[in-house]
DNA sequence: CGGACCATGTAAGTCGTTACATGATTGC
DNA sequence: GCAATCATGTAACGACTTACATGGTCCG
């Protein structure tokens, strides 16, 4: 999976500009994928060359022009080229847990700060994500999997450093 | 964090080779943060130009030379630098939640098929971190918080994947 | 005798990020 | 008047990965 898959998902859905496809991503895939306007433009420049999307220039008012792209036959084909394609396995990268990994280089209250500085992280994203459910209750099945996944795992690791604070903090006592 | 705040923590614990290091991580922190030997090679030689780690060469017999690093009194510093900087994010690329996500534009079994790949993958996963869990019952605190904390995603994950496979198979009925 | 393990390295390519650059409107 | 939102783009740089290249020992 790169960019380009993400953004050829998309456009099968619906015509978006590269601001819309960035503002999607946050609100949608944010906790599994994201991408900066630095990755999306150029993106769209290779893919509108490579015929897999057509743009189209929207005039506005009082607000800057568009360029809303349209996927084509060959970018659906494309897409389900991608579809069809052996899974790439999942990256992790956390910085947490190596910290804490070497953790016995630092002080205990360290260890505590970054899990507090994550512990809120993980807040913001369940509550982020539950309201995202709440708004939308009719949201398309597959999209609703991943954002219960999105929810469960945020739970799942708010139990984990709460667990974990607790026992930092009997230990330290 | 990058290789070098990594290949640090391992040499602030003692003297290894680039091949120890790719050891270590591959049964230790594998699966919050993986390298190839082409990232750990280039680092080391970067990482002796700017006297943060030393070279030993170790001369054996029936096997080739090793180049056993050792960290200098500045490798040490750089590593507290990182350990005392502000923690970074941490970052997660779902290939499997992003197929899902845009899952309407394939059938139902591939679903399952991925799936079930991920499942196998959790649960050698778990297995083998539950099998460095009863090997190494003395496990230094810290490294053994992070190997509980593996187990106990690859359980959530593996949970997660059960349901979601039992809930296709009822709906596909 | 073949595969696994030990051991090190480079070159080319991929795929991004960060920072910079621009500029209008809307709401507080 | 200032921040946020809308909207697009580039240049420099970073940080890898993949594939290639080499070669010895140990074990079944």
């Amino acid at each position: 999976m790169n960019i380009q898959n993400v953004i050829l998902g998309f456009l099968v859905e619906k015509p978006m500009t590269g601001y819309d496809i960035k503002q999607m991503m946050e609100n949608s895939v944010s906790y599994f994928f994201d991408a900066s306007y630095g990755a999306i433009y150029p993106a769209l420049k290779r893919m509108e060359k490579d015929k897999l999307i057509e743009k189209e220039v929207v005039q506005q008012e009082g607000k800057p022009n568009k360029n809303l792209y349209v996927i084509t036959l060959e970018g659906k084909k494309a897409f389900q080229a991608y579809m069809d394609s052996p899974l790439n396995p999942t990256l992790i990268r956390s910085d947490l847990l190596m910290r804490i990994f070497f953790g016995r280089h630092t002080n205990p209250n360290k260890i505590m700060e970054w899990l507090n500085t994550e512990k809120e992280k993980a807040q913001a994203q369940l509550d982020n994500l539950s309201l995202v459910d709440k708004k939308y209750p009719d949201m398309e099945r597959h999209k609703k999997i991943t954002l219960l996944y999105g929810i469960d795992e945020a739970k799942f690791t708010l139990g984990w450093i709460e667990r974990e604070l607790r026992r930092l903090a009997e230990e330290g006592a």
